[in-house]
DNA sequence: CTTGACAGTGAACAAATGTTTACTATAATG
DNA sequence: CATTATAGTAAACATTTGTTCACTGTCAAG
């Protein structure tokens, strides 16, 4: 494992949010020349671990990403090594951070898309949903979260639950559409 | 809305994976003094969205993070302002980024635990399970997610669908454990 | 033994950094 | 009206930044 480095410096960007200056690393990596840790840095450029620009260093994806490997297609063994794609979580579920929030799931009303109470849900706060997607709305100023539907004949909108065991929700008064859930969450134990 | 400034801060910190330098953000903002951009900052530090150590900026954890509402509890509405939490995705479900990896789901072999073909998983490796985890495996050398289990009587380990359609897999040979499933996630579109 | 590649030291330096101080214009308050 | 806070300009500055250059010791290969 020698003193591994690289570890070190994740370990100070997950800590504080920033890369160290060549200084700091100074420090962290027990040098005592800055010109060691240039070299180093140098290095792990290199190999797309940071990059410069405008001769700042920032990470690159890889250098928190997770590796995804691809399917396993039965008996098949899992993707070599080259054509693996990285990955950040955060990146890959939220396209627009600043309308985006999280929501923690309960009931059993939406089982049927996979969804489960204590699931968390992430929603883009709009006022318009496509047919079929999944909103979080107040319909008779209940909040509540469902399948956007439209009645094929009257153009009429409601909800709809995806468990069987509950019926198809129409507004008596209104109904109003507040987000539309992008993605699920689900952490086991 | 006005010129959104703190917006431009987060998409520049979404590009570069860090945060411009003063004289970077004149431009990003369009000021023409530094002090502008001092006196800006100082006010997002006092909000807690940015903070400096060792004179360095760097972001909180609100700066990412997205406000995480309670549950909808059938009617009542969403939980107040003050009560919020503050969550990152990685962060919530990757505990410890350097033995986790992701894995792109095939099948429909756990669609009764709520994974389904497409969905991701987050995997800890180890080699080790408690009866009832998600585990990657190999099978009598064939990969595959399942369900750990173990016989009540014979104490034989074996592994199981969560869909009826599928018998329990009882190894022929061997039964080799790579990893756990930790969390899942699911993007709609 | 010689050579060359590494890994690190130490010093020097231009350029850029964040901060401070003094000042101006605008709007809001009483 | 006078007052006070707010948002910005402009310039100056010590400190720190990343980089470069010259040098040393170590280890492996031919």
């Amino acid at each position: 494992m020698s003193t591994d480095k690289l570890g070190l410096l994740k370990k100070f960007f997950k800590k504080n949010r920033r890369l160290p200056s060549y200084s700091e690393m100074l420090k962290i990596f027990g040098f005592s020349s800055k010109n060691a840790v240039f070299k180093l840095i140098n290095k792990w450029v290199e190999a797309n671990l940071l990059t410069k620009n405008d001769g700042k260093l920032a990470p690159t994806s890889h250098f928190f990403a997770l590796p995804l490997l691809g399917t396993i297609k039965a008996g098949y063994p899992i993707l070599a090594e080259e054509n693996r794609n990285y990955l950040t979580l955060d990146d890959y579920l939220i396209e627009d951070p600043t309308s985006a929030f999280l929501l923690k799931v309960s009931g059993d009303s939406l089982t049927g898309v996979g969804i489960f109470e204590g699931d968390i849900v992430v929603i883009e706060k709009k006022k318009q949903a496509t047919i079929g997607d999944i909103v979080l709305a107040q319909i008779d100023h209940e909040w509540t979260l469902k399948i956007f539907r439209k009645n094929r004949s009257s153009r009429i909108s409601y909800l709809q639950a995806a468990n069987p065991k509950y019926p198809d929700f129409y507004p008596k008064a209104s109904l109003e559409i507040f987000g539309v859930v992008k993605a699920v969450v689900r952490k086991f134990n």
